[in-house]
DNA sequence: GACAAGGATTCATCTGATGAATCATTTTTG
DNA sequence: CAAAAATGATTCATCAGATGAATCCTTGTC
């Protein structure tokens, strides 16, 4: 019988239950557009048969989508996809679908980095006023992770996720940590579309080791404006790169 | 049989279904540390009978609180609570649970208004630059829905929600009006909390109004000032009415 | 032409069974 | 006796089929 063995967007089943497989190639067709906001899904059982699961696969797998405000089910009229504007952009999912390299909206990549420059650097403010000794060590330690890591562009990206999600840590404030998912997802999706030069990441290096420095010295001014300095230089890099 | 009658957590079962149900009932005895983070949770077929439930629909409701980060599923291990700094602070329904009145951690209740001094304001600020005529418009209505509601609390939740949630949707950042969902569950959080004194309301309608304006007249300073002025008095309410 | 009744479609829910992964214990082996 | 390997038990993961409930759409009547 050989189950999905034949199905290519089910290859990347690998080891990830049933459920999580079939969220992902729904998650990411929607986003795609292979369904347009407005219509409906296909009705239940034909779809679990063209994912090749059970209904019950399938239903936890449209729950998990609901929650995430990319669809909504009601009896009789189906499935229905949600606007973009209901979707949930801090979801991990849904901006990793969304940022997908080749099918990036350029207003959303802008959108962000607004966003970025309004959260991050007043968050290193924060990180300058309540940082505990375990936090400072923690974002000396990813600074030194990146600045080891130049060349090896998996270990750089681990590197600066940890770098930003430390500090939003040590902001000591829950909402600010709580991006630290979504701000994994983006990071992830920029250094895919910008790594292909090598020379950027170390370049912003210095504006990274200063932001370390200032919450160091507990300097909230000075830390916030150096946050914002390393967001200018990924702003710069992007704006280059896609034309914005 | 007279299915879930004696059941008195089942009593608000009112249309919702019986997923959405569980989901509440679940959420918020996690919240109220009825199970603790770390632990897990009974076992799947004595939970469905607790609740009067079918499987599946506990298996979906499960779904759906993995999908909010606050339990994890694993074969063997259980379904394990995930501590609090996992749990997804964007999302209505954590926020509606966790802001209950009676056991609203003070913290958090800080953290938010923090979180909010820095994103508000700055919406408030984006909104003067980008707004069009129909968003200025539905500025507008919604302040004059507020004054228009001193007296009656259940339309003036309403009404203060939708001039906060119009001004994130006029920024015309996609990122930030994505915190309206978080923003109403917090909004309806926190007039639980200080509705009980029909005089704040009233008090802060003159700064809402200079935001309004400020936005109609597209000075961003301004506006990023007044909306400053109206978080500054929600939290000088709050601070005292819970000696933060 | 308006309205009511019925049928058809679709998701919602329940039930029972089997598979897969992990932990704890026991057994084997050096 | 100690360490490693085999075994068994427990729990979630997945599947399949059946019934219920809600809604839309067609049809028939006045």
């Amino acid at each position: 019988m050989a189950p999905s063995q034949d199905n290519p967007a089910a290859a990347r089943n690998l080891g990830k239950g049933k459920i999580a497989t079939a969220v992902a190639i729904l998650g990411e067709r929607i986003v795609a557009g292979d369904f347009a906001p407005g219509r409906p899904l296909p009705v239940e059982a034909d779809l679990a048969q063209t994912l090749d699961v059970g209904r019950s696969v399938l239903r936890e797998a449209i729950k998990v989508l609901a929650s995430k405000g990319m669809v909504s089910a009601r009896p009789r009229l189906g499935t229905m996809i949600l606007p973009r504007s209901q979707w949930n952009l801090f979801d991990h999912d849904v901006l990793h679908w969304m940022l997908r390299p080749g099918l990036v909206e350029p207003g959303l990549l802008r959108d962000i980095l607004v966003a970025r420059a309004i959260i991050e650097p007043q968050a290193a403010r924060l990180a300058a006023i309540n940082a505990t000794m375990s936090d400072k060590a923690n974002i000396r330690a990813a600074f030194r992770a990146m600045a080891e890591s130049v060349g090896d562009p998996d270990a750089s990206v681990r590197a600066d996720i940890q770098f930003h999600t430390s500090i939003l840590e040590a902001s000591h404030n829950a909402i600010l940590h709580a991006f630290s998912p979504a701000l994994t997802a983006i990071l992830s999706a920029f250094f895919q579309i910008s790594i292909q030069n090598p020379e950027i990441f170390p370049g912003n290096l210095p504006a990274h080791e200063r932001v370390a420095r200032e919450i160091d010295a507990e300097d909230p001014e000075a830390a916030h404006a150096a946050m914002l300095d390393v967001l200018g230089y990924t702003e710069a890099d992007l704006t280059e790169r896609l034309k914005l």
